[in-house]
DNA sequence: TACTCTCGATAGAACGTTCAGTCAAGAGGT
DNA sequence: ACCTCTTGACTGAACGTTCTATCGAGAGTA
């Protein structure tokens, strides 16, 4: 039997690079059939229908590993102070690895002009980590832990707070110019979020 | 003296308007001449000496329509409670025109890929817009309308709490779903951001 | 032999770009 | 008024290249 087809994990590896670097429309079957060492980029065509198939699996085959908030219940009780911190850490530490930043490039380009793909991104990715953050806020709410709020504004809020952080390591060096760290950029973003929702002290 | 160049202005518009669309791969030369109402893709070169540089023109030519923090000096001493909540209306409002929607498209789309974009949005929009928001935080931490804290952090937080909304209403069907507007919104998350600046009354 | 896998060659279409040439409008001389 | 020459705007055809995809032949193994 052997590795089941050795190749065609050779393929969509080399795929994978050649289109998180140049796009769908940049990435051409040659250029994919050199990164994988093929002699003949007719081999391809041995495992994949077509180049559109090709990319297809590719993304199906690296979404899983997006799977970043996958264990929803155990976290709603414990205490935003210490919750908060780890979602941000986690968030932000998903980026320093190449493969992510690339998956990320690839993802994100190709969503800005294929409706489906962003639709794909946005079920599987971003509907998941805001709808587990309002569950979470709601919960923190009904604990007392904080004050009453409409919980789809902070869901957004808070992964939003770290979003020009995470696009600085991805693309834009103007925004890392500054030399905030992300440990620096957790403290200050989770203190003024928690202290931001805590119970009002003034008021009725 | 006629004007100055109708054709040229016509090339440019139906440049913008496949580009942003098909992303600069994805546009062809015969795709625009079609867009543009041209009986030849040969008149393109008449006016452009090649495809790279109609790109970049088109870039140039749509990017100063970005200049949203024209006048930073004259808002410096403006209190939070009015300035912030502009500014985020302004901002999110951007994103209601759909030139705008596809310039997005087309800049983020191809700074994906293409460095060189990447860095001119950088530092034409983001750093721009950061870097007024930092001098602002700073000006009222002096005034003491905010507590001490980074002020790199907290101008990332706010531009980034509204990029959620502004994402879901640009690409992500999954964000809009639960119907948030963006006056809610920014009702909420400024709310959130000043009390979580606002001076502390019960620490040195 | 039969089946799976691989490759070189290449078809066919689309790409960006070039080029020789057309056409209307105007300038200049007569 | 008439002819000539020039010029800017534009076109259809074609160039060379590159793209996706196909095909038939051959190697390797059972």
């Amino acid at each position: 039997m052997a590795e089941v087809s050795d190749r065609r994990a050779q393929i969509l590896q080399a795929a994978f690079e050649e289109f998180s670097a140049k796009g769908f429309k940049g990435a051409t079957i040659k250029s994919i059939a050199r990164t994988a060492s093929l002699q003949s980029p007719a081999l391809i065509y041995w495992y994949f229908p077509d180049k559109e198939a090709l990319f297809r699996e590719v993304l199906e085959s690296r979404i899983p590993v997006l799977r970043a908030v996958r264990d929803p219940a155990s976290l709603l009780d414990l205490p935003p102070e210490e919750v908060l911190p780890n979602i941000a850490r986690r968030y932000l530490s998903t980026f320093d690895s190449r493969a992510t930043q690339r998956m990320a490039r690839l993802l994100i380009g190709e969503a800005m002009r294929r409706p489906e793909v962003a639709e794909v991104f946005g079920n599987a990715v971003i509907k998941k980590v805001l709808g587990f953050l309002k569950s979470y806020m709601a919960r923190q709410v009904e604990l007392g832990r904080l004050k009453e709020h409409d919980v789809r504004a902070s869901a957004r809020a808070f992964i939003g707070m770290l979003l020009p952080q995470a696009g600085g390591k991805m693309f834009f060096a103007a925004i890392r110019e500054d030399g905030l760290t992300d440990e620096e950029h957790i403290e200050t973003v989770v203190g003024i979020f928690l202290q931001g929702l805590e119970g009002k002290e003034d008021e009725g």
